[in-house]
DNA sequence: GTAATCCTTAAAGTTAACTTTAAGGTCAAG
DNA sequence: CTTGACCTTAAAGTTAACTTTAAGGATTAC
């Protein structure tokens, strides 16, 4: 069952026009072609741009998506180059990981904090922020 | 302690230029301009950069960040909306925390499976990766 | 006092990741 | 057999987040 790339565009939720930008970029190589012209697309595909974006989501470049997509299309043969790139890979994502989670607590603390002056003694102030939201 | 725009630069390893845009873009407002015109910064900007700095790390926008430093200023009489606000936020944070987790997880499993295939039998077997590694 | 270094603004240029436009070929329905 | 939805490419336009350039005034070092 191969996807014409409208088919894949709505599977995935990515435009057509994003796809073929994927392709361009090296992300999504393998589509076959008809005699038409037309492109056709391994059910595989909907998983590869489902890793596109989450990676995407989680703040990766398409350069980096690249490169962590060769570290799982390998599988079998990998070697000191690709081993590397991974063991960055993990490092970076591992420190963010720290980051946001450092993240979390801030915002928590402060969320508290309100709930806390909520219950409190705020009879009818106004926020003084109101305004400076677009 | 007042800083010039290029000491604070320093401090923060972010340039001057870029330091004039974030103000434009209204994160970093406090700035007292002495007779010359020259800016000068109370020693909190270098937080407030580094502030900057990290919550972009972690895949913030400008707009995003503009929103969180709200929300921090705040402090003391926060309302509905910004309440919301860090709601939000604190959502995403934690979607974007299970999500790393998960490719952390991915990740260390193909570097451990890698590490098994190395002590076994690779005699002399040509990475096929090279080639495509730019 | 003059050269190097720092500051100012406004405007143009850059890169990533797209989107939009233009100009055209293909296919399925009536 | 033509109309409308879908496909093709190449190229130009967009947005965010900067950087660079240009033109000029202020400060510091000798």
């Amino acid at each position: 069952m191969q996807l014409k790339i409208g088919e894949l565009a709505q599977k995935t939720h990515v435009s057509t026009a994003t796809l073929r930008y994927y392709e361009q970029c090296g992300l999504l190589s393998q589509a076959n072609r008809a005699d038409n012209g037309y492109r056709y697309y391994p059910e595989e595909a909907v998983q590869q741009v489902e890793f596109i974006k989450k990676a995407q989501q989680l703040g990766f470049s398409l350069q980096d998506i690249q490169a962590i997509l060769r570290i799982k299309q390998a599988g079998q043969q990998p070697c000191g180059v690709v081993k590397q790139i991974l063991a960055d890979k993990i490092a970076q994502v591992q420190a963010q990981l720290r980051h946001l989670q450092q993240l979390e607590a801030e915002l928590l603390h402060y969320q508290a904090q309100w709930q806390q002056q909520e219950t409190a003694n705020l009879g009818g102030r106004i926020c003084g922020l109101i305004e400076e939201v677009e």
